[in-house]
Parts: structure tokens; C-alpha cells; sequence
DNA sequence: CTGCTTTTGTCAACCGGTTGCCAAATATTG
DNA sequence: CAATATTTGGCAACCGGTTGACAAAAGCAG
């Protein structure tokens, strides 16, 4: 009988070829107003606004709801009012370990908030990261960004359209969650010089990562602290291979100790060492970095310098949540601390043989 | 003067204020029409349907969009009509690395026939998955489920609602994809054979899982195949600690090689047995199975049984979006080769000390 | 040039919630 | 008990596309 609500009936000859709707989709504030006896604009009251009906009304259409086992379209809801309730994620590498807990923790948070993570890879691309933005932002509430390649202007100009919140980086402007990487670092170096070692050396990232410069800055200043002599060597890739191919610059270099950018670079390079007769640590040390997945599988286990990437990523969309429910100031960068985890491939130098 | 659509009128005035449109809420095809020259609905057509407008029309109304930066409104178009091009994947750990393959190659499907993505993780709880399976399944057009907990019944359920496809399982009714567990089996079994073992113990996984009923099968028929003795060992938890744990009764069982029902056992178990002094591959093979991410990370490394996982999460995604296309038949049971990987924690047995 | 089929574009109703505005109902106060 | 302040619920417009029905326009045969 209502007046502008009468279309489902007309299409009821149809309805014998489709599927119908047959209990499927489900029931709508309007199937509740009428079971209710209250005005649709009642159920979407009761349902979302907090106190604005009374709670006598509030009950029968709980109940109501209840019943019919009412859940809200999202769509119909995105629709007049933007809020999807749904948050992005883009990591540059589904495959890579660190980014496991960074997507644990996004994912806990938002769904303890009730909110749904979207996830997206760029695989490893500034150009894929961007369009795969650019794409998500349209269906997100927010957006965070792992370890982003694109440059800071591009994350400025999305920042403009919807809240983002970087991690592993930062930019002016825009939130960000970055590991402090000196505790670990520091520990890492004082127990290298501990043990003897005089000069390090740091495998480097991709260029362009914000990361690396600051792992190598961090590197760079402990050993400074610490009196130890450091050097920066390329890589060319940061993964296992990479690892390998830079084995004979380590050699070459002399150094006795080897901190690397990240954990799959000191898993090849040892692997390398290993396979060219140079026992790991009795002849030289390996530190790396994140404590990724597997970081124990090896033989030495590995030493590394872990980063809580799980607190990031929870840390991250809770400053996201943070700004979408209003909150003005946020702290522009949070800072999460990171530690050394000593396993068996750095150690004390056997005997002779590193540079006076 | 359009009857319905006057109200963006009256707040011309409010136009100054607010950053008009500039860069920010997108076009609406009611701005093309305007633009255009033509009706809305004419620009929903050239927009969606193929040859539904005249080239002229079409060219007129691509330009005007092209000019306007137009997108479409994802939530405007999936209310009216469901669709929402959207997949959903649910996975039972995203840190289990057997399942980066499927995530990778559904995504890139995905992302090629313009699908988003949007994955979840059950925490290997059965609940979970359903819930989040519930909570999703509104909001997406199919389903894919890697590894279900759940069981048939409610995948059934869900399937009733909206497509599904299922991963390495196989249902009642339900397309599924699933490897073919039984080549990689029998190429590992008769190269166990060939380097002298007699005895074979199978380590299982989760007794509810359906995958290891499916391995246990396939390792005791090419067993008896070979006519080596076989046994089947209960572990605890599918993990590194799990295989831990069952390393003793490994080696009570009499053993010389072990295939167990995945990597991360494999490792664990590998891992015990050297730190109890026996060597591997000398005194005991270990065969692991799906070559996850650092199988290759141990000394020795893993042999382990490959899963072609990313053509599982390729050909589901395929399977599915055919289904949401309107294919009518779809092959019930897809099935994809799984293949033995030879690397060092397997070969021949040294000297005697296995039973005759 | 007329009559009929096929294109092509317009109208209007709808998808399912949300929200500003207003009036009825209820509570508070003098 | 009247008068005013406060709740509470209803009305209706709107978010931005989609689609069935239909009429105008164009194409075509006779």
C-alpha cells in the first residue's frame, strides 16, 4: 500500500525465471518499519544514531531487526553518505615477510573497529602503487601506504582527497608510523664491537628507499659512537639473490662484520659464504634486518634486528581511525622501537686474520 | 530546467564556498549529460552497453567524460544492480607462505578482468572464516575460499547466495581447484625408493583438514606402489613447532624418510633431529610439501612437493569470474600438477642401521 | 511518397539507506 | 492547569547510477 514502494509487485511475473529473491537478499529498514509499525526513517535512526529514539522504540526495532535478520546494505549506505567503512592497505610485496605483520595488525584493528581492510600490492612499482591508489581511494574511508615507492608529492596529492597514513617513511604532511631503527641498530653495533669486530659493513636497499638511508644513517652513527670503521656497499636487488651477488664485495671489503638492509639480502649473502668455505660467525658476522619469516630456518640462525611490524600496522590504522572519527592533531610521526635479536650468525671472531 | 534534478541550483550560491568541484568529488554522468548535450540514462548506456548509442553520441559523451576526469561511482552502480566487481579471497593464514601463490595469482586475474581483490584471513578458526565469509559475501560479487575450515555444509550455504569457489578441497556441487597431489608423490616415493629406503612415515596435518587425507592417500598408495612399508604419524600443530615435536616419534617409528604434510613441519622436524645429532639427508630423508617461501633457507635444503599455488589461485579466479559471466557448465574439479622439488634434506641412506 | 521496421534517446521508477526540517507527543516549569 | 521546552517520529528529498517502456527519428521496402 505504500504509496511510491510498489514496483517489486509489478515484476512478480518475472520473478518465477530468476532465481526471485527467495529469503536471499536481505531484509531493508523498510521490512523492519513495516513489522516495527514506525517510519523507515526510525529503523535507520535507531540503528545508527546513538539515543535519538526512545528506547521503548529502540527495542521493537532491534527486535524487528533481530528477527528478520536485518543487516545494512554498505552500498546503500556509501552511497549519500561516502563513509564505506573500509580501509586500504598497499604493500609493495605480498611475498615479503615484513609486510606480514604490518597486514596482521592493520587488519586486527580495523576489523575490531569495524571496519574492513582492503589489500593491494604494488609489486614493487611506483606506477602500480599509484593507479591502485588512485583506484582504492575512491571505495576507502583511508588509505595506508607500506613502505610506499611513489614520491612524496604524489602521496601529498592523495592526502589531499582522503586521509593516508605512511609507514616505514615520511612525509611532510601526512601521518606516518616509522620504526625507530637506533635501538636496534645501537645494540647491534655495541655487541659487534663487543665481540671484536673493528670494521662493518652496510648492504644497501634500493636507492630510492627512504628506509635504507636512514638504516645506513643509523649504522653509520653507532659505529661512529662505537669507534668501528664502516662502509656502504650496493646492492642490487634486496633479495636473496641480491644477497648473493654482493658476497665478493663483502670479502673484498674486509670488513669482518655485515649488516644488511634486510633479512633476505644477509639469508643470501650468507648462503654465498657459506657455500665458498667461510664459516658464519667464526669468520664473519651477519646481522640483518626485520626478522622476517624463516630468519630461523637457516643455519646459523640468523641475527637480525627485528622491527615490531605488527605494532606499525596497528599503529597505523589506529592513527587512520584516529582522523577519520576528527581528531585534529595527530602526531605526525609515531615511532616504534626496534630491537636486536640474537641468534647464531654474528658472534665473537675466531682468531686472527681481520685488519689490525 | 530538468523537473527532477534542480536542487545543485539553489545552492548555487553555496558554490562559492565550498572548492566547487574542483579535483574533488567527481563528475556524475548527470555533468556529462549536461556537458553533452543528452540525457543521463543516454550516458549510462554509451557508458556500460556495448553498441547501444550511436558512434556519434558515444564519441560526444567519451570526451565530455574524458574532459570531466568522470568515474564511475562504485556503490551508485552496485545498488541498483549487485554488481560490484569485487572478489573476495579468504585464506587461512595470511603468513603461511603457501598461500602468497594463490593471493598472487588471484589478485593478477583478478586485476586483469578489472576485479578487485579483497582478502581476508580466518586465523584458521572455522568460525572466523565463516564470519568473515558472511560479512564479505554481501558485498562481492564471488567467493573464493583457499583451504576452508568450515565444513560442507556451510560452504553450500554460502554457495546458494553468491558464486564460490573452493581451494584445495573439493565439495559436493561446489567448483573447485584443487592439485593432483598424486604426481609429485610418486615421483618423490620412487626416488625414496631408488635411494634404498624401506620404510616411509607420512607426518600429518590437522585431522579435519581435507588436504591431508589427501596426501596420506596419495603417499600410502605409491607406497604400496613401491612396496615400501608405510606409516601414518599424528602431529600436533601443522607448524615448525609441531614438527618438532614429532621428531621422536619419527625416529621410534623406524623410519628413514618422512614425508610430512607441509613445509613448516618439514623444517621443524629437521631442525630436531640435527640438533639431536642425525644427520640429513645421511641418516634420515625428509620430504616436505608445497616449497613455501625459505624451503630453501635450511642446510640442507628442503625437497620438498610443489603445489603450483599461484596457478590455483589464478585458475579459481578464472573458474569464478566465468561462473559471475554467465557460464553455465564449469568443470566441477579443476585440477593442477603438483611436482617434486630434489634438493638436499632427501637422498641415499649411508650404510646399514635400517631393517632389512 | 507512404507504411513499416529498426535505431536511438528520453522518461521515470528504482536500488536502500541518510538526514534536515517540521509537527506531534511528552516532559518540565511557573 | 496553562505555557513553554524537549523529545520523538514522520515526510520527503537525495546520493549516482541502471533499466524497462516508450516515442521520436531514421532507415528501408514497396
Amino acid at each position: 500500500m505504500s504509496e511510491s514502494r510498489t514496483q517489486d509487485l509489478s515484476d512478480s511475473s518475472a520473478g518465477a525465471r530468476k532465481p526471485v529473491r527467495s529469503g536471499k537478499s536481505s531484509a531493508t529498514i523498510y521490512d523492519i518499519a513495516k513489522l516495527a509499525g514506525v517510519n523507515p526513517s526510525t529503523v535507520s535512526r535507531a540503528l545508527s544514531k546513538p539515543g535519538r529514539v526512545s528506547a521503548k522504540t529502540q527495542k521493537l526495532i532491534e527486535d524487528a531487526a533481530a528477527q528478520l535478520e536485518y543487516r545494512v546494505n554498505p552500498f546503500a549506505r556509501a552511497l549519500p553518505t561516502g563513509r564505506t567503512n573500509t580501509l586500504a592497505l598497499i604493500v609493495a610485496d605480498i611475498t615479503n615477510p615484513t609486510f606480514f605483520g604490518i597486514i596482521r595488525g592493520a587488519e586486527s584493528t580495523a576489523t575490531a573497529r569495524d571496519y574492513t581492510l582492503m589489500l593491494a600490492e604494488s609489486a614493487e612499482s611506483a606506477d602500480t602503487e599509484l593507479t591502485a591508489a588512485r583506484r582504492m581511494l575512491t571505495t576507502v574511508d583511508g588509505l595506508i601506504l607500506a613502505s610506499p615507492r611513489m614520491d612524496d608529492n604524489h602521496i601529498r596529492e592523495l592526502a589531499r582527497e582522503k586521509p593516508v597514513v605512511v609507514i616505514n617513511r615520511q612525509v611532510d604532511g601526512v601521518p606516518s608510523v616509522v620504526p625507530d631503527v637506533n635501538k636496534g641498530i645501537g645494540e647491534a653495533v655495541r655487541n659487534l664491537a663487543a665481540n671484536g669486530h673493528r670494521k662493518v659493513a652496510y648492504v644497501a636497499g634500493p636507492p630510492q628507499s627512504w628506509m635504507t638511508a636512514r638504516r645506513w644513517e643509523g649504522v653509520r652513527a653507532a659505529c661512529e659512537w662505537s669507534h668501528l670503521e664502516c662502509i656502504q656497499l650496493p646492492s642490487h636487488k634486496p633479495t636473496v639473490d641480491g644477497g648473493r651477488q654482493v658476497a665478493r664485495d663483502v670479502v673484498a671489503s674486509g670488513a669482518t662484520a655485515v649488516m644488511t638492509y634486510n633479512d633476505l639480502l644477509a639469508i643470501g649473502l650468507m648462503q654465498e659464504l657459506q657455500a665458498a668455505g667461510m664459516q658464519v660467525p667464526d669468520r664473519i658476522s651477519i646481522v640483518g634486518f626485520d626478522d622476517i619469516f624463516g630468519a630461523d630456518f637457516t643455519t646459523p640462525a640468523l641475527t637480525t634486528i627485528r622491527s615490531p611490524m605488527a605494532a606499525c600496522g596497528t599503529e597505523a590504522a589506529t592513527l587512520l581511525l584516529e582522523v577519520l572519527h576528527g581528531a585534529e592533531e595527530v602526531s605526525p610521526a609515531l615511532q616504534v622501537e626496534t630491537e636486536l635479536v640474537l641468534r647464531g650468525s654474528s658472534g665473537r671472531l675466531l682468531a686472527a686474520d681481520h685488519p689490525a
